[in-house]
DNA sequence: CCCTCATATCGATGGACGTCAATATATCGA
DNA sequence: TCGATATATTGACGTCCATCGATATGAGGG
């Protein structure tokens, strides 16, 4: 078994491309999506297509603070649209903002 | 641990609803980069377009050893490939699970 | 006015996580 | 064999977070 020998091993990489706010953003816009219970949300909100009234969320097994905090985490995430109808709150997917996830995930620069 | 092979069962947002452990696999990547050492390190990765020994990813202004426990989360996460030469680990991207997760979280295409 | 219902907020609690110093393991070079 | 280096692991500590019950806010309906 031969070694290779690493030559190159402490060399300096390029400049670094992301800041330090850029690095924080793109990590606060993956943790949005870290929890099960926003993914399954989100899950939600993309097959319906449209709105959802807020009051058809808590069938997914979670009590209706913790469904309207994972709420607040999405909309503050720029993730999610809210209309207050009534004493309704429809919420809707900003197809843009998931499609800049997408965007990032894939390593393309063509975000932002 | 699970979540060993979250790529493989990929759960895309925009399929049908999911199940309890499609919507954790899901999480659980996401949740791989919902941290920004995590993404400076996967940027690094990405730029440097093939492998990164593991001694230059200090200069991120963090200890070795918290710098050795987001590698683990990564890999353990399935986004990187580890390959140890001698003393010196050898990081790389797994381009194909990091173009999953943006297929995930793409709406419009179907994943699997 | 009350009452009901949808939603948000508060407070508490338990667990997960990021971070580092210290230590252990392993490899290479002298 | 000994010392230096790269990496992983352990233990501790502080912070963040998901979750819930209780409560507050706000809109309709009677």
């Amino acid at each position: 078994m031969f070694a290779v020998e690493p030559i190159a091993c402490c060399a300096p990489l390029g400049s670094a491309t992301l800041t330090d706010e850029e690095a924080e953003g793109t990590a606060a816009l993956f943790r949005a999506l870290g929890d099960p219970a926003r993914v399954r949300i989100v899950n939600v909100l993309a097959t319906a297509g449209g709105e959802v009234c807020g009051c058809e969320l808590t069938d997914l097994g979670l009590s209706q603070p913790t469904v309207s905090h994972h709420l607040k985490k999405l909309y503050d995430a720029g993730l999610l649209e809210r209309e207050q109808r009534g004493k309704w709150a429809y919420y809707s997917l900003k197809r843009d903002a998931v499609a800049k996830l997408a965007a990032v995930a894939d390593l393309k620069e063509a975000c932002c």
